[in-house]
DNA sequence: AGCTGGCCGTGACACCTGTCATCCGGACCG
DNA sequence: CGGTCCGGATGACAGGTGTCACGGCCAGCT
């Protein structure tokens, strides 16, 4: 019996994956939270042997959550899911030391399957991401370009950004434009949306 | 037994809700699809009596789904489910002819009431959700504004917005303007931004 | 000790954006 | 019929934005 944790935010999804895998016989859901910052205490207290984690998660999201399991229980595997495309996720997941990524697109029946892999030590990496995130590379981002790549992603104008991250103007613009060059962009936001596309964000 | 058709365009979420639905001995899943407009065919052909329609999905959204069902199969109903607020979305939702209206952060188990209810004639809407609808009140925005905030959403520059939609460069800025002081907010990011947390889009 | 690269800042310049005033034509309504 | 509203457009203006050149600081590497 491979005892399992759930994490996602949404409560419906949450329940909705509980009640498809508790339909296997070989799989336990034995914890259920909504926040990323809850998964290790939760995955502790439950005796959880796979953590199935969202990205997008409140308090901490699923990648990082994935890193503080591996270092806070090593025995604990973790099987990254998120909702589509976003091939840098699948590099960042696993250099945060998770063992699987699979998106929401892939059929109800493979889910089952992929927890008893990485159950079983093995990798489970969706192909098709796993051929995108080799593609695209790594990120040519710097860190400053990222924070403020993030600042930029609602459209904030520049004097807002400057102000949250206690930078001046001009090098606030002058970061941007760096970014912008990197992404092939012509604009902060465009700029944004296509670094977060890439999972570089 | 309720006859129960699923769309949602995540292949992971709708094989996990089918799941959950299945567990209820006078609920069976007798059609699934991930594209708005498959709903009214598969609907038709399997014999769906209540329509389960997430929002988000290709083709054709839950709303303009919903209104398909209405006008193509009068005995059918629709609920309508979200991944959040949104509060705008509710008021176009009913409009459209939906009998429901759930958020995917409700508890799992209310989502086989809820389909009960609107299966029997009830209307099931979010609470928190009406509260809000009511509070934003419908949409000001005016067809061109609405349609011009749509292209703002990514960012893109007034001069690629204005060639889509063949329009002067002058008439898109002043349109967009009128938007952003709709909206109260202070860039036409932002406006647009807004505009769709409150489903005026 | 030099070189490199990231980070921070300034200044300048062309261009983009948001706002306002003003105009015209059509549709709708009392 | 006149009033009102929306769509479309123009022109002008202040302020925001992207780019570039330049300088300075610091860490790491050769």
């Amino acid at each position: 019996m491979i005892r399992l944790l759930l994490a996602d935010d949404q409560a419906l999804v949450r329940g909705a994956l509980a009640a498809l895998l508790d339909l296997e016989t070989d799989l336990e859901v034995v914890a259920q939270v909504g926040r990323g910052d809850e998964v290790v205490e939760a995955a502790r207290a439950s005796g959880a042997e796979v953590c199935l984690l969202d990205i997008e998660m409140p308090g901490l999201n699923g990648i990082d959550a994935a890193a503080a399991v591996r270092r806070e229980l090593p025995g604990v595997r973790s099987l990254v899911v998120t909702t589509f495309g976003r091939p840098g996720y699948v590099r960042r997941a696993i250099e945060a030391g998770a063992s699987g990524f699979v998106v929401k697109d892939t059929p109800a029946r493979q889910l089952a399957d992929a927890v008893r892999r990485v159950h079983a030590g093995l990798r489970v990496i969706d192909p098709d991401l796993a051929a995108e995130s080799l593609i695209d590379g790594p990120s040519p981002l710097t860190d400053r370009e990222r924070e403020l790549l993030t600042h930029a992603l609602d459209g904030s104008p520049v004097a807002t950004i400057a102000a949250r991250v206690h930078l001046s103007e001009g090098t606030v613009r002058n970061h941007l434009s760096a970014a912008i060059g990197k992404t092939g962009a012509t604009t902060r936001s465009e700029a944004a949306r296509i670094a977060q596309d890439r999972g570089w964000l």
